[in-house]
DNA sequence: AATATCTATTGACATAAATCATTGAAAAAG
DNA sequence: CTTTTTCAATGATTTATGTCAATAGATATT
């Protein structure tokens, strides 16, 4: 769907996403530093594996288009769910002080990223210093995010934690769907569940009542769905809504 | 009790955080510059609010000692506890990208902090290149951090969340105790049950249970435990014995 | 030192969520 | 187009956790 008819741009100076990333803080003039230090428009297809966790790494990543998933591999077996991130959001950001992988990462839907060595990063960063400023922002950003997403899983019932996490996204998803209203879930329901801390068939079921209530309507049995009373599932995201 | 037989410096070159601080990444003989922009041993007693959720803020805090939570108040006052940091965290970096305090902190024991200023700290930057590789590296180490705890919280068994949480801070607290098993709680219960999600009456009976299999000794009804078989807590955390 | 207050623990019970089993719908493979 | 596989939803039951109530151990106050 996101294939042809989008022209994707190599060059930082024709990307959608120029002034959410780093090469914002350059001039203009001189993008084309920054295309130099970049792979771009890698293209991932859904369910591909980008790293794996204990790996080497000297990279972050920009999500250009697409979704992604990082987890953690417990030695029992067990998949922890990080976050989900999205058009825009940088990842690996948590790997970059001690060059290894802290977690893997699995594209969630056909995504294409641009891959940034960070060491080179730091070298350019001695010619431009606005470029240290904004990677501090983004940082900044990064942390209050993760903080942001804690909080659907510190919510206690259910139905809440779904519907916080309902609000998140489709806040996150922001000016990307053409109906605010709309929201797509390009995760699997174990994905959700597993970050939730939930058993799937409770998280069905906390959807099943979410539906059921009037708060959300499904457009079909996977991804997608639109907020119809958007009051509502804020009061059931805090838990008033029993 | 850490007051008077710790000689407190007031000159960065003289901190023991020495090396874990922004300071590091400058030459010795400029420290003096470093030293005038921050506001260096702010101290706070117990139960003392460090700065509140929303207020404008201009700072980075460094812990010197003691510890500090971070939470969130919701509008129907409920309150979710972000985190727990203790000597040699920085706390506040999610609020340097919108100048605006992300969540309320407090100091859960009496605490002794450094304030930076942000702003000071970026024109300082242009002078001391290494300055902001080490400010990368901190917000790096922060985020991972972050992600760190959130396994506490997606584990499924109050026992199991509960070990895993005495473990990660066992393993943060490192050095700072004579004995490496033991272990000083310095948030009170219900702080780790709102952290875990869970009710304050929950994390008490899986205290129990981890005292009465043997995994940990309370010194006391409170804060002081150690551990007395890690494999076992080890095995609760990644919940084996159920 | 005695009282009051706060916090943690324990017990009894209700309830939400996990588990096991089944059905149904959609996607993938033939 | 049919078959197979995968994933989501639902039902029945068990279990863990939440809730309400009482107790006991600390700390603070008088």
């Amino acid at each position: 769907m996101s294939g042809p008819n989008i022209a994707i741009k190599n060059h930082c100076d024709e990307c959608a996403l120029a002034g959410r990333c780093f090469p914002s803080s350059i001039p203009k003039e001189s993008l084309f530093h920054v295309t130099q230090i970049i792979t771009s428009n890698m293209s991932y297809n859904k369910g591909q594996l980008l790293y794996r966790q204990g790996e080497n790494t000297q990279h972050i990543y920009v999500i250009k288009s697409g979704s992604v998933k990082t987890y953690i591999t417990n030695p029992d077996g067990a998949e922890y769910i990080n976050g989900f991130y999205m058009t825009g959001d940088i990842i690996n950001m948590e790997s970059v002080y001690r060059g290894i992988h802290m977690n893997s990462a699995t594209a969630l839907d056909h995504s294409i990223l641009c891959k940034v060595s960070f060491m080179k990063l730091t070298a350019l960063k001695d010619e431009f210093p606005m470029l240290a400023n904004m990677a501090i922002r983004v940082y900044s950003q990064a942390l209050a995010l993760s903080q942001d997403l804690l909080k659907c899983i510190s919510k206690k019932s259910a139905s809440a934690k779904l519907a916080t996490l309902l609000l998140i996204l489709n806040n996150r998803q922001g000016t990307q769907n053409l109906d605010p209203n709309n929201l797509h879930l390009c995760m699997s329901r174990q994905d959700i569940a597993n970050y939730l801390g939930l058993a799937t068939e409770t998280l069905s079921r906390a959807f099943t009542r979410l539906t059921e209530s009037g708060c959300i309507i499904k457009h079909n049995r996977h991804s997608d769905l639109s907020i119809h009373d958007r009051e509502l599932l804020q009061r059931y995201a805090s838990d008033i809504e029993q």
